[in-house]
RNA sequence: GGGCGGUUAGCUCAGUGGUAGAGCGUUUCAUUGACAUUGAAAAGGUCACAGGUUCAAUCCCUGUACCGCCCACCA
């Protein structure tokens, strides 16, 4: 006997009972599915890892998007019969993380992580973290994600920590990780370096002064910083430029502002001559392109702001005083001067650390970077016998980092999706620069370098005393590079390596396209001479109806636990699916998921109805379809196809409205329309066909539902088939 | 400054070289029926604008306008 279905399909009761009897069965693992004959033991793989959420407080619409996507690709593949695995796993998202417990200590009892120490501050931090991640695990499972739960794993665990050590140590050893003294993002607030990534430009209004060094110095000069033209070294114009050419190579001792400064007047092309006075006042230790330019021109470099963005020259007026403070003196002393030329109001990009909010201050640091241009052999990082895999980059030939990156995707062997951030992508590899790996705060792998006076060692700790372990932590970028190997077990040669990477899709917002995508292409191809993956599908930002983002201090965010809870997990899964085209921003409103749980209802009123008409006991003797239902049965096969075809090219909007319109307004509306009369009042073989074309249909439909919103369909599946699992039937 | 995307029904958005589609909303009707979280029907669009290619353009090309995003060292 059947259960009875009760007129309604309450999500909130059933979904987290189904999400149990899914994960007890085993088969988010693909070898429980080799072992139960879902998948063949050599059938084709489907890999794909979760992109790890920060372990900094909840999901969001944008995660859920992505869950979605992913569950979908997921749910299509194992039906299908693929061995397939979901890699789940957390980021500890170091500058992320450790900003935030910091301002909660802050908040809470005024001390600083100075004022807790190394050791107190990381317990505390890892506290945040643990119960962020638990609290993450369970959204993830809310929102019906089979992942493979027995494979999770943590971007700071010891298995990964593992796995940035060897790769910190083949890229050192490569020539490729470097220690130098350059000018870098320093983040005051933060009190770390950034990586030029991690800096956002904010447009405000600044003051922009024209004004001589001194008196007797022949050219004027534009800046919205005076305070920083203590550490001025040279002025340099363009070689073109008339008006200038009979100073240039000439040095100059002048007194500015009662600070003396030694100036040499320079040539290069990068100074635009029509841009102020034609003429830049080089500070080649608190602006990159300063510095670049001194490189170039072997100019001294003078530091005038510390850590802290407080003045460190310009006399006792001066020095100590922050740097908006020694602008407003240093200008009043030209205008007393005389000196003072021009001020005007310009709009102005000042740069800021993404995490922090800090306004970023330039400045000359030891730092470890990853050089993006340096030539080496492939072959000499990779496990012996093995040579490049990536398509432009013949074994044994030389290459560097950016070309790995340009080539994996221009050979075709990673195809990004929507095809316009193809070009994107290439645009960001010309404009890189060396990554500052390196970072000044607690929270993240350490740095595996330990020294001993002059000697150093590299990726693990010597035996014997004296060994001092790199105070530094690194970019948690570094270990986000590493997860698609990493989390398969590498650096050891582990099945699931040899078995699933490549993986098959890389699927993630386009906002971190450059963060992690082209790190991940970048660390896969140096250290396995191979491409993470073959897809990358990128997905828009979640905003909200009015098209802002989503963010909690605005107030605008739609919670997608709380929708969960109102309408069911399948609704709000489908609601960010349906109209949301691949690399498009979506507008998701509230009405929108109401919407979409009025459909799961229909689902199971549908199924309830077809099981209402069930009829009682073995149906005997032998009955011939109408042409109407051989008609509705070809017409189905259609639709399958569309749905398939539609998955398949990574349309996922059209598939799931296919999927959906089928069903309401095709086998619902029309179907079990013309087929009601029949049930009721047909003759017994009539019946008997009518009944058998619906519960065909009916069956064959809730399995291309059930990616889409698998809940419902599975819920309804084992009303027919009990002890049956739709998530392992054939598609 | 460079690049990219968008402009389609009242709203949110799909889509296509050949009489324009969905959801929501609106209007009318139906209904003790699997489902009111329903069904049937209707209204509603010179597919931003201007040129061009074509037998044929909402779709391809060029340009314009507005909106949005990304990148960039204009000090």
């Amino acid at each position: 006997m059947e259960e009875e279905m009760d007129s309604r399909y309450s999500a909130g009761e059933l979904e987290p009972k189904i999400y149990e009897s899914w994960q007890k069965s085993g088969y988010f693992a693909p070898e429980k599915c080799v072992k139960d004959g879902v998948a063949k033991k050599d059938a084709e793989t489907f890999s794909i890892v979760l992109p790890p959420p920060n372990v900094t407080g909840v999901l969001h619409m944008g995660h859920a998007a992505m869950l979605a996507i992913e569950d979908i690709l997921v749910r299509y593949a194992r039906m299908k019969g693929k061995r397939t695995v979901w890699i789940p796993g957390t980021d500890h998202a170091a500058i992320a993380t450790q900003s935030k417990v910091e301002s909660e200590i802050y908040k809470k009892e005024k001390k600083n992580r100075h004022d807790l120490g190394r050791e107190e501050f990381l317990r505390r931090v890892e506290k945040f973290a643990s119960e962020s991640h638990d609290t993450i695990v369970n959204q993830i499972k809310r929102m019906g994600a089979s992942v493979d739960w027995t494979r999770e794993a943590f971007t700071l665990d010891e298995p990964r920590n593992a796995a940035v050590k060897t790769a910190f140590k083949e890229m050192y050893d490569a020539g490729l990780i470097y220690r130098g003294n350059k000018v870098i993002n320093w983040d005051p607030k933060g009190q770390t370096t950034v990586s030029d990534d991690e800096v956002v430009h904010e447009e405000r209004k600044a003051k922009f002064y024209t004004f001589k060094y001194s008196p007797d110095f022949p050219i004027s000069i534009s800046t919205t910083r005076p305070e920083t033209k203590l550490g001025d070294t040279a002025v340099a114009v363009h070689p073109d430029d008339v008006r200038y050419k009979q100073y240039v190579g000439k040095e100059y001792d002048v007194d500015f502002v009662g600070t003396p400064l030694h100036i040499k007047i320079i040539a290069d092309t990068e100074v635009d001559k029509d841009f102020g006075t034609g003429a830049l006042g080089v500070t080649p230790a608190h602006s990159i392109i300063d510095w670049e330019m001194a490189e170039r021109h072997k100019l001294p470099l003078k530091q005038v702001i510390n850590e802290y963005a407080k003045m460190t020259a310009g006399g006792p007026e001066i020095e100590g005083k922050k740097t908006a403070e020694a602008r407003e003196i240093i200008a009043e002393k030209l205008r007393a001067a005389g000196l003072m030329e021009k001020e005007e109001e310009v709009p102005q990009n000042i740069s800021v650390a993404e995490r922090t909010g800090g306004i970023i201050e330039p400045l000359p640091k030891l730092q470890w970077f990853v050089s993006v241009n340096k030539k080496f052999k492939l072959e000499n990082s990779l496990p012996a016998g093995q040579a490049s895999k990536i398509n432009g980059i013949p074994a044994g030939s030389e290459t560097t980092l950016k070309e790995i990156m340009k080539k994996s995707v221009e050979g075709g062997q990673i195809k990004i999706l929507p095809e316009r951030f193809e070009r994107i992508y290439y645009h960001w590899i010309e404009n890189l620069r060396d990554w500052n790996i390196s970072r000044q705060i607690w929270y993240g792998h350490r740095i595996p370098v330990w020294t001993k006076g002059e000697k150093m060692s590299v990726g693990k700790k010597p035996f014997g005393f004296g060994w001092v372990e790199d105070e530094d932590t690194l970019d948690t970028w570094f270990s986000s590079g590493l997860w698609t190997f990493s989390t398969l077990g590498w650096p050891k040669n582990t099945a699931d390596l040899a078995t699933f990477h490549p993986t098959t899709v890389l699927e993630t917002g386009y906002d971190i396209l450059f963060f992690w995508v082209a790190r991940m292409i970048l660390m896969t191809g140096f250290l396995l001479g191979d491409v993470p993956f073959r897809t990358v599908y990128l997905h828009g930002l979640v905003r909200d109806e009015k098209g802002k983002k989503m963010s909690k201090s605005l107030g605008n965010a739609i919670d997608p636990l709380e929708m969960i809870d109102k309408y069911g997990a399948d609704a709000t899964r489908l609601s960010l699916i349906i109209g949301a085209a691949p690399g498009n921003d979506m507008k998701l409103s509230e009405d929108k998921i109401r919407g979409y749980r009025n459909f799961t209802t229909k689902i199971w009123n549908a199924s309830r109805f077809v099981l209402m008409n069930r009829p009682v006991g073995a149906v005997s003797g032998k009955f011939d379809l109408s042409d109407d239902e051989k008609k509705y049965l070809a017409e189905f096969e259609t639709a399958k196809k569309e749905v398939e075809t539609h998955i398949d090219n990574f349309e996922l909007h059209l598939a799931g409205e296919k999927a959906y319109h089928y069903f309401w307004h095709t086998f619902a509306d029309v179907i079990i329309e013309a087929e009601k009369n029949k049930l009721k009042e047909g003759a017994p073989e009539e019946k008997a066909a009518a009944y058998e074309t619906l519960e065909t249909l009916l069956l064959g439909s809730l399995k291309f539902l059930h990616p889409f919103v698998p809940y419902v369909t599975e819920a309804v599946y084992q009303k027919f088939r009990p002890g049956k699992l739709l998530l392992v039937e054939k598609w």
